[in-house]
DNA sequence: CTGAAAGCGCTAACAA
DNA sequence: TTGTTAGCGCTTTCAG
């Protein structure tokens, strides 16, 4: 089929009549060649289309210039601020960012990082903790940098940039009881990050002499078709309740859609609380009360771990707790 | 510092007592190695947490198993479901799927071009034609699959999946009249794309002796606040209003939402129309009316071109328009 | 079923 | 400033 696949360095080096070295050079350390030979290697690489295969430099110079990243199946909002700020700071630096979407499920996480390992980036950043045995050892074993992100463990695989869920928990509950909510439901994913600021709230809801707060879990991701149909049912079962805390914005989203379906003010009849502070909280009628979490700096400081390790220099604070913030606005 | 980076098959091949390719046919053909050394070979490597490195395979055998998708800024809603699909069809064939993010600029796009190509990936996926001449020269001679997605174009570099904004623009511009709607307004992202549209839209007004409909541009991304505040200008401007055609289903959030925040009915006194059938839309209240485009069917086809191409089968149709759907709801 | 030799395309290290 | 040599870790190819 088509031959035309491969210019290698070589041919360029014979077509401007230069060494391959001196091909090489010109493109990684132009400074580092005569201004002859750098005009005609760079008019023999324009004129052929010339890429130099990476695979092969890295393999020589065990520097990808990549740094993979996985995140669990669709890049969902949640993500997606994080994930932005980690390109564009690796980017500024210069290295490629990969994403490699995992799926919750286990065995894929697995099957995921060995294909990540494979390819030999230089470094790793994990949206999530890493918990399966397995993952551990071969992100150990592989001497890779990782940063794992959104969420705190007191054994990191390497580095961690992260913050309490059940802290948020805590918080939140403490937030409602504050301004006087008596009977809070949680509407909520049903995964670990999840649980646990269920487990915080409840955690704080027994301090406080509180009854724990129901329940009502629906399958990730979370959707508004979820939080409508999860108002509709907590009203069915709970009809006193008087507030609702979601696990996502866009199940918060929801909720308000179901409550002014039904003629409910918010927050007079139901208070709403988000999770995310996603770009439509703030505009929405009313805007959301939601819990923001600095996806931002998240990303920019697991792209700064990462290139600080990948170049030799030490990471000083390799763990850190990024904190939270309750946004309040109006529907809370 | 850390020494641990690097086992190669050379060690695993000394610690489990075989050769190196025997090494490398257990973890690549494991039938085709008796179960002794089979089983050997699996506890060194179990043992160790060996992962081969794929760049020196990649580089012998020239085949990465890994196809780059090239996507524009912030992985959006509206190229979500494209990805998911292309990831899980790919992840099926044994593909692993990288994304890169490029932002809308135009050298940029060519940056991203460059460092997609050095990885020699079996095939890549753009989301939308490639413009740029020297991004079409570069992919060209790389040799590699190419499928261009999200519009149709008569020069594609290579092979196309895709349908037509200008034709959208038409239908809705049609499907509206047929409703009634005399005054619309197209509120749209300042893009090429949904420039494409807006000139179908006029077209069509042409056709049916309408005025040509007023437009309002604003940024990408575009939001649920910048759907409010389109809304807000559009009615200052131009009260008579009866209908907005937006160019992305959180626009017509937005607009949904600012026109209950004033109290206009839809879509009694105002209709919205939006594009792209996100989740939310069929759960609005009330439900919103969009263009559906198969998102699943157009990241499958992709996959699938790209797999067959790499494998050496040709493809029969390398051209496709998938079309689109406007969605009949509640708001229009 | 197993192994030895060769080399994918590039760049580190050295020499000129 | 430029070129030569060697080899990164794997797999193709061919021989046993």
């Amino acid at each position: 089929m088509k031959k035309s696949a491969g210019f290698t360095i070589h041919d360029i080096a014979k077509l401007a009549g230069v060494s391959a070295m001196t091909v090489s050079r010109a493109i990684n350390h132009p400074e580092k060649v005569s201004v002859a030979a750098l005009a005609r290697v760079r008019e023999v690489v324009s004129r052929t289309g010339f890429v130099p295969n990476g695979m092969a430099g890295s393999l020589r110079s065990s520097r990808a210039r990549l740094v993979a990243a996985a995140v669990p199946s669709l890049i969902g909002p949640v993500f997606q601020e994080t994930i932005r700020a980690l390109n564009q700071a690796l980017d500024e630096r210069g290295y490629q960012l990969m994403i490699g979407q995992s799926g919750y499920g286990d065995s894929r996480e697995d099957a995921l990082l060995d294909a990540i390992i494979r390819r030999r980036p230089d470094g790793i950043v994990l949206t999530g903790i890493m918990h399966s045995p397995e993952g551990r050892r071969l992100l150990l074993a592989s001497g890779i940098p990782v940063v794992e992100t959104w969420d705190l463990t007191p054994t990191p695989i390497d580095m961690l940039v992260g913050f309490s869920h059940e802290r948020i928990g805590q918080s939140v509950c403490h937030f409602l009881y504050s301004r006087g909510y008596r009977y809070p439901v949680l509407l909520s994913a049903n995964d670990e990050r999840a649980h646990r600021r269920i487990d915080g709230f409840q955690g704080m809801a027994r301090t406080l002499d509180q009854d724990a707060a129901p329940t009502y879990l629906v399958a990730a991701p979370t959707t508004l078709g979820s939080g409508r149909a999860g108002l509709s049912a907590i009203l069915d079962k709970r009809p006193q309740t008087d507030a609702v805390f979601c696990s996502s914005d866009m199940l918060a989203l929801g909720v308000l859609i179901e409550a002014q379906a039904r003629g409910l003010t918010v927050p007079g009849q139901l208070a709403v609380v988000g999770l995310g502070d996603l770009e439509l909280a703030a505009s929405l009628q009313p805007a959301l009360t939601t819990v923001r979490i600095d996806g931002t700096r998240m990303g920019r400081t697991a792209a700064q771990y990462i290139v600080d390790r990948a170049e030799g220099r030490s990471v000083s604070e390799p763990i850190v707790d990024i904190g939270f913030e309750i946004i309040e606005r109006a529907s809370a």
